[in-house]
DNA sequence: CATGAATGAGTATTCATTCAT
DNA sequence: TATGAATGAATACTCATTCAT
């Protein structure tokens, strides 16, 4: 899974939306505009700084793309792309119906994916994050092609695992919640406390936790 | 408690930062900057459209607040105030050491505590979650001021709690994420699905289960 | 004669140009106007900072003066009247057409005088000198006010001592504006380099050497 | 010398500071500031007012010069080169130590050197005046890269002919304040009265006195 | 395809001046 | 008389975008 995963950054660099090639420069505009709307935020980011980081020239960025927004967009839209990519191309050759024997291995495989995609796309997640509430466009598209898609795959993995107990009585909408609160808010403390050189962060033994927490939760057996 | 809370944006606009009373034009400003920063951004909001809101000049604005980040700060420095005030006031009076009998009560205590902020600031906590990633000032205060003093406290209240089981097993700062995990995770999805027309949201349960989800977790008896 | 001029700028303090007297408010205003302006020039001064640095609010400043130029012209303008003084009182009693025995006594009363005048005036002097240039109305009251009236005075000074030799050859002005320019180049340098304190200044001698070279290129003996 | 001199404004209008050549707007930017510095002063004088009048937008003085301080030194510092270029020119070739038979020819060098130069350079040398007091980095400069290095120039010129008499009691100095005192009080009154249609202004005469009146002053024969 | 000079609308901020209290 | 809140025009400077080369 996180073989596809790890090129595509490479790959939005190597073909544009149109999936025409994209030169060195643009790549390079492409990879400055991460940076500095990662830094400063969009509203902040001049073109003149994603140009002279780039090494272009001013003109050069309105020559790929019409407007900043327009390369706003260039960068989002793909991200939002790869952000189904693993669950699409499993549904799309059926197998994971029958890819997860346990909740569990549900859980982890959420957890690896969540963790590799971010740990590869940080920047632009935060330009996703920091920009998605005011571009009603991104909302929308995002509601559409990605959350939606996202949480019927769910919602289908869910209901296979829904055979009586605590899970059969909830609603898979909210066993869905319940496990993304759960996963996301391990990743999110991760992501801010995990990577201190002080933190006493052990892990391995929050990921498990966090596990055996949904699945008690649950209640479910490991 | 969310009596006084009721009333915290309405002080906000009687006297500012420095307990100096807000003449009306002021308290007009703040209102309009409010909006404007919590619909377009910080960075894409302009004084003069802040100004032209507040039907004031725009020097008015600069006779006020020195620069336009000391009227953000000005809007946001007391949000965070507030968002302790709760935590710092029951610690004082050292009553809440003996208020909870439960720790579902803890529980739906930070339910109605959050929801009602929410609702209240929802704008103003828009404009915080938007900026802290790009004012590192901010978020040494926030992170000095509120979080650090928040989680001490609850880390205390959890660990009269810590009895036994499963509780008694985890780190007291596991037990805070999870918990505080799942809350937010249903107050977002609050936020976001219940309130649309059409949306199949039950609250009254939706709360429950998620209070029942998390006790089960912590391996807790309801 | 440096005894009236010690107390003029007093003076100036204590009635403004109707003659009316000054506040105590205004003659702060005043202080910190002639502190500001010649700190940063006129144009760059303003009269916010005026008002602080004299502890008035601002629009107290407008209440004694009408406009920013106003309060230039109350403070240069005396400082014309002043600069003129020392020769218009002495005409007056016309003691002064045989006041002096030699034309060396005339240089080195000239020289005490304007560097009296200069020690308690710098920054007024200063004031007038930068806005000059810029204001047409202060040229030609200058001109007219001080200038002609001195240059006049000093012709007839210089005539009663052009009894032959060199000095008869040569054009009053011209004996004056030769006189002038050493006695100017003496203060200024001493000025610029007198206070420095590694200098190597010994003023006496400087002083001294000036008079003996104005005498000696007007062909007079010492 | 004055043949390279006359051509050097136009030189400083093909090429800036790091020698790339001017487009033609930037010279009339130049120009125009040039201008406007000079009528209303660098603090009165609005970068709007300049760009009108190079007939050019805004923003384009600012493609060439970062801040309004930046488009002054761009005029001024080369100024300040040319100000010593006869000098360091002279120097280089180690003519000039014996390029003067006589003081009396020194002294008409000078005056002529200065009168062509003022010529020229009037509206830049206005702006210098002006503003040097309020630049200390100005100040600096001048005083570090010019009038040290003529002093030094002028010191070993006078020195040569300081070979006895009331000349060889002064300080080399003391010689060059008395002299250029007096040829800078001659071109000052010429600037100003010098050119009104009705001054009785006999210029090859003043000239004349002066430079006797100097030569007398030093106990030199002409 | 790439450049970078040029633009003009827009930005935050300052300022001299007014006026109700 | 003195205040200081309020103004709105002006200020230096930035920016996304265009276009001739």
């Amino acid at each position: 899974m996180s073989d596809t995963m790890e090129q595509w950054i490479e790959e939005l660099l190597r073909s544009d939306a149109d999936g025409a090639k994209m030169t060195e420069k643009q790549a390079r505009i492409v990879q400055s505009a991460i940076e500095v709307f990662a830094e400063k935020g969009y509203a902040a980011s001049s073109t003149s700084e994603i140009a002279q980081r780039a090494g272009v020239a001013e003109g050069t960025i309105f020559r790929h793309y019409k407007t900043k927004k327009a390369l706003l967009l260039a960068i989002v839209a793909p991200a939002m792309t790869k952000l189904l990519a693993p669950f699409v191309l499993r549904g799309f050759n059926n197998v994971l119906d029958s890819e997860y024997d346990s909740y569990e291995q549900v859980l982890r495989a959420m957890i690896e994916n969540r963790i590799e995609f971010l740990r590869k796309n940080r920047s632009i997640l935060k330009i996703l994050l920091q920009e998605i509430p005011f571009h009603p466009d991104m909302q929308a598209r995002l509601q559409r092609d990605v959350i939606a898609v996202v949480l019927e795959r769910l919602r289908r993995i869910v209901a296979k695992f829904q055979t009586g107990g605590v899970m059969k009585e909830l609603p898979s909408a909210t066993v869905i919640r319940l496990s993304l609160s759960a996963i996301m808010g391990y990743i999110a403390t991760r992501t801010v406390y995990g990577e201190r050189e002080d933190a006493e962060w052990d892990d391995e033994r929050e990921r498990e936790d966090t596990i055996a927490f949904v699945m008690r939760g649950l209640g479910l057996r490991q």
